[in-house]
DNA sequence: TGCTATCATTTGACAAGTCAACGATTGATT
DNA sequence: AATCAATCGTTGACTTGTCAAATGATAGCA
């Protein structure tokens, strides 16, 4: 493998995060590092910043300024751990409960970003990628 | 497919592509996309600046930002197209070319960004984020 | 010739990520 | 109890991308 190939190769990957990024905004209204976001927080319940960071793999920086959009847009609160005050405790409204089952109701399975892919396909390629993410 | 396992594989390929292109520069010394972008004027020999956008599927601006800094840097030179003065005209340095050369030679074929991977895997890996870049 | 449309590049304003430095808290050690 | 180190979050400076408006050049046409 040519040090060149290996750029064709890094390069696509590039290119395909940018298409399929933003496609997933355009078809669900969410961002897809907030929409991962909210997730995480919906499925912990209850976490500190902290949790969401290493879950997403995410720099403090960028999860402390995307909560601050989130909070903006009322689908999220966050308040000071009193048992620990350098924790912030973050945890869904209601609000984006409902939105996200509004998004997730309007999103057609058969044709998103991924329709290209075949489900066999889509799996190849989560195991690729989880491959090249483990350290 | 669930939104959330769109939204979870999405992401998955985010963070490949931040990790990929940060380990790319930590081991070859140059930026994936200058890399590339020095590929495609190399293997054009001279190219104005919208074949190189088209070619690697960029905007404008930011083709013209990273080509100043590798103008500054005395990879590549610009000079306007006399028969047609919209155009700039763009070429390798002597420099680049030898900078190339020995980045090329540096790098280890064995142990590189991508070595988690199999060739097999690579190729299915290519195949895989083509048909996501096609359309 | 002069207008107008189009083209190529540049520039400005924004988004989203990084890293590094800082402030506030907490915990540990002496 | 006082200090020192580590932890959590915030902020600022920077990178790299986008889009949109501005600039400069050319081409077509009345």
């Amino acid at each position: 493998m040519e040090l060149r190939d290996v750029s064709r190769l890094l390069y696509q990957i590039k290119l395909a995060d940018q298409r399929v990024a933003t496609a997933f905004e355009t078809e669900t209204g969410f961002s897809l590092t907030r929409y991962e976001m909210l997730m995480v927080v919906g499925e912990k319940g209850v976490c500190s910043q902290s949790e969401i960071k290493d879950a997403m793999k995410i720099d403090n920086a960028a999860v402390t300024r995307h909560l601050k959009i989130l909070e903006d847009k009322g689908y999220v609160l966050r308040e000071r751990n009193t048992a620990n005050h350098r924790e912030v405790f973050v945890r869904l409204t209601d609000d984006a409960a409902h939105a996200l089952q509004t998004c997730e109701r309007n999103h057609d399975t058969s044709s998103h970003v991924m329709s290209v892919l075949s489900d066999d396909e889509m799996a190849q390629l989560s195991v690729l990628l989880k491959k090249l993410n483990q350290v």
